[in-house]
DNA sequence: CTGAAAGCGCTTACAG
DNA sequence: CTGAAAGCGCTTACAG
């Protein structure tokens, strides 16, 4: 490992004159500049930046605490982050909790030990410990997909956006409308989704059976579950159902495939989250979507807002979504 | 900020025993130690990372460089590199090229101007001034997807596969088969499946018409028109058709459909990746399964045997795949 | 069992 | 325009 003060040797200058041509600050002869430049390329020396940020105080990394790593909301929560953050500079360390809310805060910690310049969380449930441990963190962050209170927020409003599916199913005809959500642990997709449909259905005095209305978790296979239990259980059949995301959506859309009813004649079908596969599914799914990719990088721009000193008050950013109409409904 | 010094200082004890504390080495008496967990405990202090690896020369911290940070193939590598990595505590700095060549080289020293334990490199198109770069690096390195002489690589056997996949078509009776390849600048994806597909049909002695074979990019659209021009400028028309990627046989399936001409009867279609889409598709796509996780897993395993010191000589190590006989041929 | 001191590779006032 | 010195927050021989 070559450092800073083997070009100082070489260049016959201090290290303190090597660290100016480096860095570009302070004045520095044109005929020295050139002598430490031809020794920098020669022996191809490359600064260290653990040094240097022992220093600086600034590391330019980005922690990025993820629920689940493989997922399309994530990737591209992700590649929206590093658009911003890698035009300023800006790398991303990865942190996975697969969804293990202790290691939430382990991560926490840990991202702080190693000094990133700021974090984005991307949660699914936010506890207390949790927060208290934000709260003590003094480190500029931002949460993505759940609302904290009293710190920068980009969200998207499942609520309304739970309604205006229901809306449009019942504008579609429907009003039997079974619903197939998750945990309201998760309180943006579990809770807030549900009292979307729940409301929706209520303003438009809709009844809902308690049949209608089944709990899942986040796959394909579940949904088939749910449907399969929807139908198993209710006396009067739904004429629709709405899941919580697309591949509960499309779990239910295989089980009613299965048992030879058509979609949306029989039974229509609709997700949230516009996955890839919500395109290409045969009857294409009517869902939302939530753009991760514009969360990304709203969020990247708030935290170096912040990264510089500004905001540093609550901010709620909620992103526009689109209610994609297709054939399933 | 709070530093080992105001630990020592607090516990009153110096700051080589608060180190030894947090450490677990060398000998501290019982009572010292309480007094210095209750400290810590108190303040919340975290050691600071940065300094620790300025003395240690070890980060904890593993470079993944990517040609695209949100698709399914480096999610999943990233997936079981991190299944690996965060067991034995090292986490993920990703670098994402954006499939830029300089990028790559670019990443490549910022990585190790951050002194990353080790690098894992998923590169698609192979450049002298690449390997020239990274020969240089002396740093643990893995390379996934392309081979690179004389280092560590996890390949697979591109070549191989796309022989087994005109193998199984023509088993099935197809004797005019078309491809989709991409640029062979791409050595695995453009080079060897083109290599394997020409050569499985030169053994067979199955002419294969120029007309049949295009060339796309790595999209659905581009699937699409390739097939279209298949079928615009071919005199004999193809009964089946390979591409190298899921997305590109989706899209030729897209087309295909859109004529009104029915797969597999009036043509088979069959693609490489088994993305997700391909499951879900209608119909369900044949295709081969190049397992991405193990390949992550498989080249974690290998730069942590080098970080220990290990296997600095070249190895290949092949994952295994499979081919996926679905209703589309 | 404990501590003083040197050193990791940088940057940054300060002085000249 | 240039350099000597202090210091960032740790660890690690070395000495006691």
């Amino acid at each position: 490992m070559i450092t800073i003060n083997e070009i100082a040797q070489r260049a016959n200058v201090s290290r303190t004159t090597v660290s100016r041509v480096i860095n570009h600050s302070g004045y520095v002869s044109e005929e020295v500049k050139r002598r430490v430049l031809k020794v920098i390329e020669e022996t191809g020396y490359v600064p260290s930046e653990n040094a240097k940020s022992l220093r600086t105080k600034k590391t330019k990394v980005i922690g990025v605490i993820l629920p689940k790593i493989s997922t399309e909301t994530s990737s591209r929560l992700v590649k929206g982050l590093d658009e911003i953050f890698a035009k300023e500079g800006y790398q991303i360390l990865l942190a996975n909790t697969n969804l293990d809310p202790e290691k939430e805060i382990e991560y926490l910690r840990l991202l702080k030990s190693r000094h990133v310049d700021g974090i984005i969380l991307s949660a699914t449930n936010i506890n207390s410990p949790l927060v208290e441990e934000i709260y003590q963190l003094k480190i500029p962050f931002v949460t993505v997909g759940q609302h904290i209170p009293g710190l920068a927020n980009v969200i998207f409003d499942d609520y309304q956006a739970s309604k205006d599916m229901v809306h449009l199913l019942i504008n579609k005809g429907y009003k039997n409308i079974a619903f197939i959500g998750v945990d309201e642990e998760d309180r943006s997709v579990g809770y807030l989704r549900k009292l979307g449909f729940l409301d929706a259905m209520k303003e438009k005095h809709l009844p809902v059976e308690e049949s209608w209305v089944q709990k899942g978790i986040f796959d394909v296979d579940s949904g088939y579950e749910c449907m399969k239990s929807i139908m198993d259980t209710s006396k009067r059949k739904p004429t629709a159902v709405l899941a919580v995301t697309d591949r509960l959506a499309i779990g239910a859309l295989q089980y009613i495939k299965e048992t030879g009813m058509s979609i949306p004649d029989d039974i229509a079908v609709a997700g949230m989250g516009a996955s890839e596969l919500s395109r290409f599914i045969s009857p294409p799914l009517t869902t939302i979507e939530f753009s991760m990719k514009d969360a990304g990088r709203e969020a990247a721009g708030l935290l170096l807002e912040q990264i510089n000193g500004e905001n540093d008050h609550e901010i709620i950013r909620k992103i526009k979504y689109r209610l994609l109409e297709r054939s399933s409904i």
